[in-house]
DNA sequence: TTCATTTCCGTGTGCGGTAACGGAAAAAAT
DNA sequence: ATTTTTTCCGTTACCGCACACGGAAATGAA
């Protein structure tokens, strides 16, 4: 059953009639067979359902497959970095089809950096890329790269408008900001909200975050419409002014008990405030599995997290190139959005 | 990097003086080496940091491996549906490398029907076994036999406290009923608590639920020492019977908001019955993704569903038969214990 | 010392493909 | 009709490993 059908190029051949070396050419497509010899031989290989035996192809092919991971360079306990255990999961999985994983980092923020990694990736002529887009016009300028050399590639994280993609894995944004709206609200009469935003989240970058605020803000509209909400920008670079800023907001309305959300993975900055000067009365809610982040759950200045296994997208695209080069197998879905994940103090241990 | 090295076995033979013979006798520990031989050979191994191509192994040896899971048979649209699942992208995994996998299904109810199946697999002669065990002195009997066979389980869903598993993968089931509890009195003022159970849960069987109990009613003690706590007992073959038990509850208070549970994965019974009475009032928490669970949590009859993947437990238990007969390689963990999930209606529709 | 055993090891074949190589047959050019 | 070119295909040498086979060396028995 399954793999069980033990027919091999030489059955294949013996059955057409012809040589092992010729049904190999057209297996391959590499031509020089008459056009009556290769419609045999596919007849013969549809009839006796032949199907190639990988483990002698990658032995006897000496071909060295590579695939690069153009994903954002990022300092310890950064949203990324679960992304690169991704990719080392990935290479374990590839590295047993003798496929080498590299990545190549880029700065989010600096769009030279993006387009110099793009030239290198297209030098090293990779069998497969996998990207985490931020610039929209840049990436898809090189998608077209990729494509004009035939090469497959994968999105993580986000995905952009063109279409030659072979997979894309990424968190449902909009739907992400909805239910995180759902979870910090849940069920309260809630009046205002806080949602703090990071200060230099502009720029033509295509933020996936805009999206998920969208989401949070239409669920806010929905169920809690006379609900206010309040913008709040941090600068993620200087603590004073974090401070300063968040003690305004304090101070600008009595209410201790607020509702503060984050629709990036920093939230951390809000709980390091929060157990700075001991409030304890707000509900908080974030994005994203960082350490920090979680350290503020388990004491409880963040009631709730929504993940997205990011290592599992990294890990997945590279499945998907890998199985392409391999198998010649396009992945069953296009389109596969990853499951978002409340987590709180009690379920947060056990999280991978 | 990682793969890469290319060092073969001629490479060991060489550089330890003998033929690729000998190394293969002293890598398969076939013996007929002496053993200074021997101990060469290994050194050279060690400091060449020789690594086995695997394919090349796998199509030379003719070995036919095949696996069987054992696990309780089911109807449709039951938790063990998904398992299945999990054993067919097992299957797929497994294939790649030649091997069978065959699923065994035994009457949970039926002590008899499980030895059964276990002396079915005994007899075809497994090269790993996969358990989801329900019997605890028979399941050790079962363990122990296969040890002897030097045959490799895993075991998924629950395990036992023998120590000759490769590996186990499943839901910290303590843990799961904590925070089924927090999930379910959500910061309310709770003062009463239903516990719907199955009936006939008892017999020798090891029911894991129990442990789910246990970490239920440790959350309510300790967060709300003056809660009361309600069992009721439902027939699952029985509605009419169910009705009449649920009305009968209801009856008994006049307080139409009620927290209920259900730590099995039956919670839908209860959906049913608050569809037909029209009764939106309570706050429902359940466990396991089941088509009707699913259903009923879009429909607002069950507010929260904690779920456990147990279809990547089946498929990871696979993969790790599966690596550890091919690659011989142990799983990292031993005890692997699956993310509880959180789901409700708003992100349920992306789980999976 | 000689012959029979054991112990130990090298050689060779094949697993199912890949792809280079070279040559026969067919087509085109002269 | 002969030569050149093209088209098409069979042969063959691997790829890295598993394992059967047979033989040399070492050991034991006589």
């Amino acid at each position: 059953m399954g793999e069980g059908n033990k027919i091999t190029i030489n059955d294949v051949a013996k059955a057409a009639g012809v040589s092992k070396g010729t049904v190999d050419r057209v297996l391959h497509d590499r031509g020089e067979v008459s056009a009556k010899s290769k419609e045999k031989i596919l007849k013969v290989i549809q009839e006796l359902g032949y199907r190639p035996n990988f483990y002698a192809s990658i032995l006897a092919s000496k071909k060295n497959f590579h695939i690069s991971c153009l994903i954002p360079e990022f300092n310890d306990g950064e949203f990324w970095e679960l992304t690169e255990k991704g990719i080392d999961q990935g290479r374990e999985y590839a590295g047993r089809f003798g496929i080498d994983i590299s990545a190549v980092m880029y700065d989010q923020y600096d769009l030279d950096s993006f387009q110099n990694a793009c030239a290198r990736v297209l030098d090293s002529a990779p069998s497969g890329v996998v990207i985490a887009p931020m610039f929209r016009n840049e990436t898809l300028k090189f998608a077209k790269d990729l494509s004009e050399r035939h090469i497959p590639y994968v999105y993580i994280d986000s995905k952009l408008e063109d279409d030659g993609y072979l997979a894309y894995y990424g968190m449902p944004m909009y739907q992400s900001g909805y239910l995180c709206a759902d979870i910090l609200t849940n069920g309260r009469d809630v009046r205002k909200l806080h949602i703090i935003r990071i200060a230099r989240d502009k720029r033509g970058l295509s933020d996936p975050t805009i999206t998920r605020r969208t989401g949070l803000i239409d669920y806010i509209s929905e169920h809690y419409p006379e609900c206010r909400i309040e913008n709040t920008f941090i600068d993620p670079k200087n603590v004073a002014s974090r401070y300063e800023v968040l003690d305004a907001m304090f101070a600008a309305d009595p209410d201790p008990f607020k509702y503060i959300v984050m629709c990036n993975s920093r939230v951390h900055f809000v709980a390091d405030y929060l157990r700075d000067r001991g409030i304890r009365t707000c509900r908080v809610v974030g994005f994203d599995v960082l350490e920090r982040n979680l350290a503020a759950l388990r004491e409880g200045y963040v009631q709730a997290l929504i993940a997205q296994h990011s290592d599992r997208q990294a890990a997945a695209a590279i499945t998907a190139v890998t199985d392409y080069l391999i198998l010649h197998e396009s992945p069953a879905r296009k389109d596969n959005y990853t499951q978002m994940d409340i987590l709180n103090k009690y379920n947060c241990d056990y999280y991978i």
